[in-house]
DNA sequence: GAAATATATTGACACTTATCTATGTCTTGC
DNA sequence: GCAAGACATAGATAAGTGTCAATATATTTC
């Protein structure tokens, strides 16, 4: 079985944009609100909400709705598919399972 | 100080591709030539090096010219600050050298 | 229910990307 | 030096991306 390269695609480009990145980042240590995010940058609100919902639909972040705010945090589970994918780069799929348990 | 966002984003970037992904597992193998390469794909060859140029400008392949060949392989130092990013996410720069030490 | 606030959607735009065909360059063998 | 093979470059093109201003939607408060 070959490893699932389009799955690997569609999460690295979520994150080929630094915007993103630097998201990704700050996701990982708390839940955030949408306006908390946009003080981070000097971009307007409709280029976040475009840029959170890339992220949304890689399924590397999961949004709910607070009242009036949005709010967002990672998807570790899919976070873990790219880290486990550069922790075993070049391994044959059949070893991944022993790789992800290191 | 903070982390070097730029820089990650170069990176994954040049992997925000299927076919590049595919040939960045291929080479940690083992080093190859373009042809060998061209082989897995059904693209040209120019695309083909349409996609090796991305790489080695991203820095994380790196490239010899061995007779007719062109040789290709990973290079590692660039492929580790992808591999530290995700098992380092969310933490301070100042912890990285900790993290990398795991 | 009207006003205020947080977020999403739309439409437009300049720019970038991945791909191809055609052609150029470089190396090797004869 | 010429032909063959490996790779790179140029030019064209259709599709995708990141950004904004303007507008819409949804929630809370008074």
């Amino acid at each position: 079985m070959k490893r699932d390269y389009k799955k690997f695609a569609s999460l690295m480009k979520a994150l080929s944009d630094e915007t993103r990145i630097q998201i990704l980042d700050m996701l990982y240590k708390e839940e955030l609100c949408a306006c908390n995010i946009l003080e981070e940058f000097k971009i307007t609100q409709p280029t976040l909400s475009y840029h959170m919902k890339i992220l949304s639909d890689s399924g590397l972040v999961t949004s709910r709705k607070d009242g009036v705010w949005m709010k967002y945090s990672l998807n570790m589970e899919n976070v873990n598919v790219l880290r486990e994918f550069f922790d075993c780069l070049g391994q044959e799929s059949s070893e991944l399972g022993l790789c992800s348990l290191k």
